[in-house]
RNA sequence: CGCGGGAUGGAGCAGUCUGGUAGCUCGUCGGGCUCAUAACCCGAAGGCCGUAGGUUCAAAUCCUACUCCCGCAA
């Protein structure tokens, strides 16, 4: 039987499940992984490879990495000549020009972390977390030059546990957009592969969140919405607020039953509470600037005087 | 050489500038009080103050090097 002929674009750890498939799958003959440059890293800024281009090299497929890829007119004439059927793009933080978007037989394929056309963007996961959504899933589209706004070919949903954060659901949708293009080659492979428009009245926006996003305004608003923000925000961004002056990272909170003032915080028989617009709620694990996590009750025992809290 | 904070009994911290008795809030263990308790009272155990050198009569504290942890940034 004769192999489908694909490349792949993507970047982070969340794009290897699915890369992992279209190495290992019996009817695709993988033939580029494409991705971003090195980038420094981490404390002392050294030079990291994306997790994709790590995988690649472990499993000897051949990469390419680039700034930009609509730029790379060599590169292109290659996988012009490459004769492809179709092309994966997943978390590849890269826009495709029509040149690519019309590289290969098919096109090219992008998987969502939502059910479009709610959320397009960079962070559809966080944004279904913040607004308190009980179902969300990932989506695949045949790619447009107009952002996430491509014909519906797959996708599967997923429910939201109401304590899910948002580090639970990316794990859960890095596996399930592996399952749903598992899903999509059986599709290509029986040739039933359909497009449906999206609903262009439904259409809702999930930007990239900006670090300033995971700043706990407790005074402003309610616990509700203050924990869909932790949620969503953990690991990343993270959440934070800053207590005598110092940053404190917020990981993990719950409502809590006696009052206080809004925008005011107290160490409350060993519990941090902090009022916010409608409730109270208790900062369970923090962690202090250069300080490891630990639960309010050990950060209270070293703290004498009053606290406040503010957003500095 | 990206910027910065930190390492002190099991936990979170003070003490370091201005060297000279190891301190606070908890936890643990024993005892007491209470119908009862994240309560309260009494008592106890538990630290070569990250590592290695140096200065000094004397170093948690000053100097040098190193290791580990973390925040920012990306």
């Amino acid at each position: 039987m004769k192999k489908f002929r694909v490349a792949f674009c993507g970047t982070p750890d969340f794009s290897v499940p699915t890369l992992d498939l279209l190495s290992s799958h019996p009817q695709i003959d993988l033939r580029f992984v494409i991705s971003m440059p090195d980038r420094p890293a981490g404390r002392g800024m050294e030079l990291k490879s994306p997790e994709v281009i790590e995988f690649a090299r472990s499993k000897n497929i051949p990469f390419f990495q680039t700034e930009n890829i609509n730029k790379e007119e060599e590169f292109k004439k290659k996988l012009k000549a490459d004769d492809l059927d179709f092309i994966v793009v997943l978390a590849f933080a890269q826009f495709l020009g029509e040149e690519m978007l019309n590289m290969a037989r098919l096109g090219c394929f992008n998987i969502h972390t939502s059910i479009l056309p709610k959320y397009r963007g960079a962070a559809p996961i966080q944004y279904a977390l913040w607004n308190g959504d009980t179902e969300t899933g990932v989506s695949i589209q045949k790619m447009v030059k107009k952002m996430d706004a491509g014909d519906l070919v797959h996708f599967r949903k997923v429910s939201i546990a109401p304590t899910e954060t948002g580090g639970q659901l990316y794990d859960k949708l890095k596996k399930e957009a592996a399952v749903a293009m598992n899903d999509l080659i059986q599709k290509v492979q029986d040739n039933t592969v359909t497009y449906t428009k999206q609903d262009e009245s439904q259409v809702s926006f999930a930007p990239t969140l900006k670090k300033e996003d995971g700043l706990l305004k407790f005074a402003e608003k309610s616990t509700t919405q203050i924990l869909n923000l932790i949620r969503a925000c953990d690991p990343w961004p993270g959440t934070y607020c800053f207590l005598n002056g110092k940053r404190l990272k917020v990981l993990k909170a719950e409502k809590y039953h006696a009052g206080i003032a809004a925008g005011k915080a107290k160490n409350d028989m060993g519990s941090l509470i902090v009022g916010c617009a409608d409730g109270t709620l208790r900062l369970s694990d923090i962690q202090l600037e250069g300080k490891k996590p630990c639960s309010d009750r050990e950060l209270l025992n070293g703290i004498k005087t009053d606290i406040i809290i503010s957003e500095k």
